[in-house]
RNA sequence: GGGCGGUUAGCUCAGCUGGAAGAGCGUUCGGUUUACACCCGAAAGGUCGGCGGUUCGAGCCCGUCACCGCCCACCA
């Protein structure tokens, strides 16, 4: 109870850092709709849904080999467990055979051999053909095993043939259901060699006391202690064959744990899923996946499925699995007498509550109650994350009008768990999708492109750019990583996004610093810029259809930069100071767009430059644009030509090594007849910006772009 | 062993249904221009991983190989 005491303290303030962040970061959260895992909502969720899966038939209660954790003393399951490369060796090992020499087999595993309950080799392995249907005989232990034939021995690995143990690997699992024999479980669930009653069903040997005396130096070893021990008897009693082989190869792990994964028999509970494969293909192809490449990372888990989800744990912090047992008269548990909670009862902790009918004081006496000890997987709540807030079971509504939810945002290390459970839950639950869209994130990788882990001392914490560069500048960071790939912390980016904001900010405030009365795009500059704005809009808008927002950020921030502040603004400066209304209106009306464009990207700045605007309300409740809601001109040519001929005056003024403002003092357009006239009706932006004395035009059918020739005049000395 | 990505300028990455190689940073040269020096202008820099094929034309399509990364796989 401490320590789901402290556990509670733990999660209260580590909700309270994630608020602290999140709103630092200017999530949109509506804060009044929270859920936490493991609150009073959560725990009733999934202790009803749980419910119904037992009431259907989906959950089950088991007793069978459960991939275990000898540290963490809990069954885990297929989503947790990760494979490590590491070092060991292939005994070669002696068994007896009935009127022959023998058969060696070769195993990582010889603490295994007391477990060993049969031998299997290939049926087309000619080698071991005539021992088929025989028996092999232990050394050490004499105990007689079977020699079967199965194709999922390899005679490629090892010696051919392959001893079966309860339990050293999944294989092993397989065969000994096939050959329906009790098992010989050597390790306890803390990873101890147990003491053998040989002589005894199953410890069958033809000579037990022989056996018994090689046991007994086994029991109570750890794993690694008992093979160095078995090895050398192994030797001594000549069964072993040459010398052990080095070889690496995978091993399982719990993701968490330190220690090989064991086999062990125990009761657990079991959502059935391998029946259900093809039906979660199908489900999963009813989403859209972004990107979807890793709709292909998801089937390929689900085809690989070889064990139902075990959902229970043996852990004191989580839901509690609803249920409890009935205590048979003779003292014992009857697993298969449920006493299940009601509906209206729950949320339920059996540990702590009575079972209906029944009274706290009949707790694990005979004919009374045993309280399920366990709690759930955490993906077991988790994979309910689209049932907890949309009011499932609790407002028909409202859930009708949330669920299936729009978007599911995850990373792609958890496709195995959150989105399959969720999927899987949805689909068991009513057959339905939780998500229409799931949106797949790249991790943050530490400088070297490694993966961040504690252990390693290479995190980066997110408070650390915040600090330094702020909240829109790491938004810009993150939102120019597209959707499924890995990103870096960059400084550059950072500044980059620092310099973007600080752009908006100085633009806004040349924009709003202009005084007179705006007027309607008259003015064949002002009415291109609104045409080039107009294909902003819309491109951005298709690419944020189409999931890309780093496009739509890359996008947004080329045209801003270039079109807008590098082009635009300079062309139109001198008209806007004189208070051209059209000039006045259109910088108006294109800085309350661009500003709605770079919203979802830097809603600080953007937000600051807003409430300046004399607008009632936030940016962020403002509608996104809309193309046509820009006066539509098709021609944005005057625009083209202005800015070719200040790009190559800008390009004289460069190559002469002189000031952007010194006097051009004569100014020769070449162009087609087409150019010269867009020149003529917005040539006063121009020559004014580009300090033009005196021009005149040739007309040329040839120049396919118009060509400036310019004749510098002395720049300003300034006195 | 199976699956999925990636390989484009010194660095980080864009390149849509195939049609004369792009951005930012960095580098070089220049510029106090009254929104911004957290700025402005200009320039240099790439046999688009290798090889083969399809095509009038390939960074993009097909085949193959090589590296890099991730996911998965019964540990004999």
């Amino acid at each position: 109870r401490n320590f789901i005491e402290l556990c509670d303290r733990v999660v209260t303030e580590d909700e309270k850092s994630f608020k602290d962040l999140w709103q630092r970061l200017g999530l949109s959260i509506d804060w009044s709709q929270t859920y936490a895992t493991i609150d009073e909502r959560s725990r009733f969720v999934s202790q009803l849904s749980f419910l119904k899966l037992v009431e259907k038939g989906e959950a089950e209660l088991r007793e069978a080999p459960t991939m275990w954790d000898i540290d963490f003393q809990s069954a885990v399951a297929q989503a947790e467990v990760e494979d490590r490369e590491k070092d060991g060796a292939f005994y070669k090992i002696r068994f007896d055979v009935q009127g022959g020499d023998g058969v060696v087999i070769a195993t990582t595993r010889p603490e295994l051999l007391p477990a060993c309950i049969a031998l299997v080799a290939h049926p087309e392995d000619t080698r071991y053909s005539g021992l088929i249907g025989g028996m092999a005989v232990t050394p050490l232990f004499r105990a007689p095993v079977p020699v079967i034939a199965d194709e999922g021995a390899d005679p490629e690995k090892g010696t051919g043939i392959l001893m079966v143990c309860t339990f050293g690997d999944a294989a092993d699992i397989e065969w000994w259901r096939q050959l329906g024999v009790p098992a010989r479980e050597v390790i306890d669930r803390a990873g101890r060699i147990v003491p053998a009653p040989w002589g005894e069903a199953p410890w069958n040997s033809n000579d037990p006391d022989e056996a018994k005396k090689h046991h007994d130096k086994l029991a109570g070893l750890s794993i690694s202690q008992a093979r160095k021990e078995i090895v050398a008897q192994l030797g001594d009693a000549g069964a072993l064959v040459g010398d052990p082989q080095n070889v690496r190869r995978p091993v399982k792990f719990f993701e968490k744990g330190e220690r090989p994964l064991e086999f062990v028999v125990s009761r657990q509970w079991f959502i059935k899923v391998m029946d259900k494969k093809e039906a979660l293909i199908e489900q999963g192809r009813k989403i859209q996946w972004h990107p979807d490449m890793f709709r292909a990372r998801y089937e390929n888990w689900v085809e690989g499925l070889n064990q139902d989800w075990c959902v229970s744990r043996q852990r004191y912090f989580g839901v509690p699995i609803p249920v409890w047992y009935r205590v048979k008269p003779d003292g014992s548990v009857d697993y298969d007498d449920l006493i299940l909670p009601a509906k209206e009862n729950l949320p339920v902790d059996p540990a702590a509550e009575p079972p209906p009918g029944f009274t706290e004081d009949q707790r694990g006496r005979a004919g009374g109650f045993m309280g399920d000890p366990d709690v759930f997987d955490t993906w077991a709540t988790s994979s309910l994350t689209p049932l907890i807030p949309t009011g499932w079971q609790d407002d028909a509504d409202k859930l009708a009008g949330l669920y299936p939810t729009d978007l599911r945002p995850q990373g792609h290390e958890i496709i195995r768990t959150w989105a399959f459970t969720t999927i899987t839950r949805s689909y068991l639950e009513d057959g339905s999708v939780p998500w229409w869209h799931v949106a797949i994130s790249g991790w943050v990788l530490d400088h070297d492109r490694k993966k961040m882990s504690k252990s390693k001392g290479n995190v980066v914490l997110p408070t650390d750019p915040l600090d330094e560069f702020g909240s829109d500048s790491v938004r810009y960071w993150s939102a120019s990583a597209r959707l499924g790939s890995d990103a870096t912390p960059d400084p550059n980016v950072f500044k980059e996004g620092k310099r973007l904001v600080t752009k908006i900010r100085n633009a806004a405030r040349l924009v709003l610093g202009f005084e007179g009365p705006s007027g309607e795009p008259t003015h064949p500059i002002d009415m291109a810029l609104n045409a080039r704005l107009r294909a902003l809009v819309q491109d951005v808008t298709d690419r944020w259809e189409a999931w890309d927002h780093a496009g739509a950020l890359s996008a947004t921030e080329a045209w801003f930069w270039t079109d807008f502040c590098d082009n635009y603004l300079e062309l139109v400066k001198t008209r806007a100071y004189n208070q051209d209304p059209s000039a006045l209106g259109t910088l108006r009306s294109a800085l309350d767009v661009i500003l709605r464009l770079f919203a979802p990207f830097v809603p600080f700045v953007t937000e600051e430059v807003w409430s300046t605007m004399e607008r009632s309300t936030s940016i962020h409740v403002s509608s996104w644009p809309k193309a046509d809601d820009l006066p539509e001109t098709a021609d944005t040519g005057a625009f083209d030509v202005a800015v070719s001929l200040l790009t190559q005056i800008r390009k004289a003024k460069s190559d002469a090594k002189v000031s952007i403002k010194t006097p051009v003092d004569r100014l020769i357009v070449k162009a087609s007849a087409r150019d010269l006239t867009l020149f003529g009706s917005a040539s006063d932006d121009l020559l004014a910006t580009a300090n033009v004395l005196a021009h005149e035009t040739v007309a040329d059918e040839k120049a396919e772009a118009p060509e400036a020739y310019v004749e510098l005049g002395e720049p300003e000395v300034k006195v």
